[in-house]
Formats: C-alpha cells, sequence, structure tokens
DNA sequence: CGAATTATCGACCCGTTTGTTCTATGCAAA
DNA sequence: TTTGCATAGAACAAACGGGTCGATAATTCG
C-alpha cells in the first residue's frame, strides 16, 4: 500500500456498507476487518478508534449527499424542474442515512455533538441552495415570492418536518404521496392561483 | 392480557420484524423487550429463550411463506401461469428471508439442524406441488412431458440452483432478467417446440 | 373483601464480546 | 544490516447480554 490515503478511503468506504446496516453500535471493529481481510489490530494503524472511523464515514456520506443533490439540480434547467428534483433527492437520501441517525441515537449521546455539526453546516447549506433556486426562479418570472431568504426558509421548514416520521414511524408507502402534497403545496403557494 | 398465546403472537411479531433486520446474533432481548414495552424478564414468561423466540419466528415466517404461495396459484387459473406465479412468489420470500439464513450462518450452528428440518419439510412439501402442477397441466394438454416426479424435481433444482447467488452475492438487478430466462427454460422444455 | 394466580419488573450473575493497546514480526528500500 | 512502514496475534479491562430469582403489582376468583 503506496498510499496511506488510499487505504484509509477503502476503510471508510467499507465500514460505510456496515455501519448503514447494523449502526454504531452493532457494527464491530472485527467486522471491519474482516471485510477487508486484515487483522482487527491493523485498523488502527489507519484510524485511532472506531468512532474516528464512524465520524469519517459521516463525512463521506454527507459529501455524497451534496454531490447528489449539486447534479440533481444541474442535470434540469426549469426552476421548477430543480426544485422538484432537489426535494425529491433530498428526501430519498435522507431516508437512505436514516440508518446512521438510528445509529447515533442508539444510545450513548457521545457524537450527538459531532452530528450536530454536521446536520447544522447542512442546514446553512441547503438555506443557500433554496434560497438561490427561489431567486432565480423568481427573477425568471416562474416564481412571485416577495422574499427569497423567507420563502426559502419556509421550504426548509417543511422539508424538516417531514424527516421525522421518515426515521422513526414506520415506513409506509404513503410517504410518496405526502411527499407529492408537499411539492404541490410548495409549488401552488409559489406559483399563486392555478 | 386474557390470552397468553395471544401475546406470545405478539412477541413473534415484534421479534420478527429485528431478526429479519438484525439478524440472530445482533438482535438483543432487551430491544425485543423495548420495542414491545416490557421489561426484558418478562418476555421470559411466555418464552424460555432467545433461540425459542427464534425458533417460533422461522416457523411463523415459514407458514408465512407456505400461505402466499397457496394463494399464488390458486388465484390464476391456467397451468403456465400457476407455475409462473410460484416461481416468483417464492424467488420474491427468499430474497426477502434471506437474513434469517445470514442470522443462521452468523457464527454457531447450533440451529443449524432445526433450520434444516424445517427446510427438508419445506423441500418435500414444494416437490408435491410441483408435481401436482405438472400433472395437471400435463393432463390438461398444456403440458407435455413423460414423468411428472423427475420433471417436479428438475424444476425444484432449478430453483435452489438460483437461490444460492441470491443469497451470498450483491443483490444485483439482473436477478429479475435472470428468473425471466428460468422461466423462459422451463416453459420452452416443458411446451416443447415453441 | 381476601386469597390465589397471573403477569411484570429490577437487580443481579457471569460467561462472552469488543474496543483498544502492546509487542513481535514480516518486508521493502537504502 | 539497518530503518521504517505495515500487519497481526495476544492480552486486557470494560461493557454487554442472556438468563435467573425474588419481590411486587395486577387480575381473577371464591
Amino acid at each position: 500500500m503506496v498510499d496511506k490515503e488510499e487505504y484509509r478511503r477503502r476503510i471508510i468506504l467499507t465500514a460505510s456498507k456496515i455501519f448503514s446496516h447494523y449502526g454504531f453500535r452493532k457494527t464491530t471493529m472485527e467486522e471491519i476487518s474482516r471485510a477487508l481481510k486484515k487483522g482487527k489490530s491493523s485498523i488502527y494503524y489507519y484510524f485511532g478508534s472506531k468512532e474516528e472511523i464512524f465520524e469519517a464515514v459521516v463525512l463521506y456520506e454527507a459529501n455524497q449527499l451534496r454531490m447528489r443533490l449539486t447534479t440533481a439540480i444541474k442535470e434540469v434547467d426549469s426552476p421548477t424542474d430543480k426544485l422538484r428534483n432537489y426535494i425529491y433527492i433530498r428526501m430519498r437520501e435522507f431516508a437512505k442515512l436514516s440508518n446512521y441517525y438510528n445509529a447515533v441515537f442508539d444510545k450513548n449521546l457521545d457524537h450527538y455533538d459531532f452530528i450536530e455539526n454536521i446536520r447544522s453546516r447542512y442546514d446553512r447549506e441547503e438555506l443557500a441552495i433554496l434560497r438561490l433556486l427561489v431567486y432565480v426562479g423568481n427573477s425568471r418570472g416562474v416564481f412571485a415570492v416577495k422574499d427569497s431568504e423567507y420563502t426559502a426558509m419556509a421550504i426548509q421548514t417543511m422539508l424538516k418536518g417531514m424527516e421525522v416520521p421518515l426515521f422513526w414511524r414506520k415506513r409506509d408507502l404513503d410517504i410518496n404521496s405526502r411527499l407529492e402534497a408537499i411539492l404541490n403545496l410548495i409549488f401552488n403557494g409559489i406559483l399563486g392561483k392555478s
């Protein structure tokens, strides 16, 4: 292994799969090392602790999420499509990431502040994106809102509101229809009288 | 709780979900009892051990499978549809049950014989069903095979062959096309020249 | 009502697991 | 051979987790 950083990356990839399935608590160093075909103690040559790996994994997943979202809004042109795409992907990816949240809330709240950091940073970024989307749609004459900032915040609030049942209630299939309703509400509210 | 048996049933339902997600080993009695909003030791009033619960769960799932399969072949009439339905549902349900198998192969092979019992019983039942399906299709003039027994065994062998990659390889989406190919092969083989 | 039975739970036990450390060893380059 | 990177086995303290037991609450029944 010429590059140490490269191997750290491989560990993150592998651990990510296991963490996402079993959560932080139920995932053991033994499993991670076995999946890498290495000795358990060898992992400690690259990472100081299990938490450190988890931290790197969450960071990695956060970046993945960011990438998917930016490409999702780039691949369409109209403001409504951009916003719709963003919300769709966001909710889908968040649902996939729910295991990480369950992992954190598993027992010990040690990582809580660390996760919260990522979370708050993402919140700010998301707000900026939404603000831009609304602003552009506005200046293109598709949307008709007074204040982009507050509208973006309102949308974000709704999105956050959808997360809770996503993570805590059983996954019923009416999520899609609820999402559809939200989208409908947002667009009709923005577009004025349909 | 008037009926003790009813509560055992609730435990099975709840434990089933957790087992199917985390496997036998990673599922703790603590989790099961918490999901039932009961004390950990209360569970032992209904079941003697964790293994006993697991046994009941597997038995329950096996019955569920049986039910789904019988309804699947009842709701259509033509022999080809019956056989096609049976195979489809069988493969889909087996894929869903793969977690239970992973659970067993997790480490200790204690339950192995117990699972193997259910398995062999199911094998016999399946063979009987397949034999009947082939036989009826034959007598209706849709199929054209010489020996229903051996044809049924051949079909079962193919189905078993499909299980291995289903359970052990990553779930690639070409499963459907592979299934389609198998179905095609079976029917064309049975129907003679198309 | 009170006794008997049913159901629940907290506290504890103790073998096993597991995150982490430490030391020894392989192995490539110089 | 020496140096430094990479690996893994052994050991360990701490936590975990299945299971037991006695006490207690809830319910049934006479």
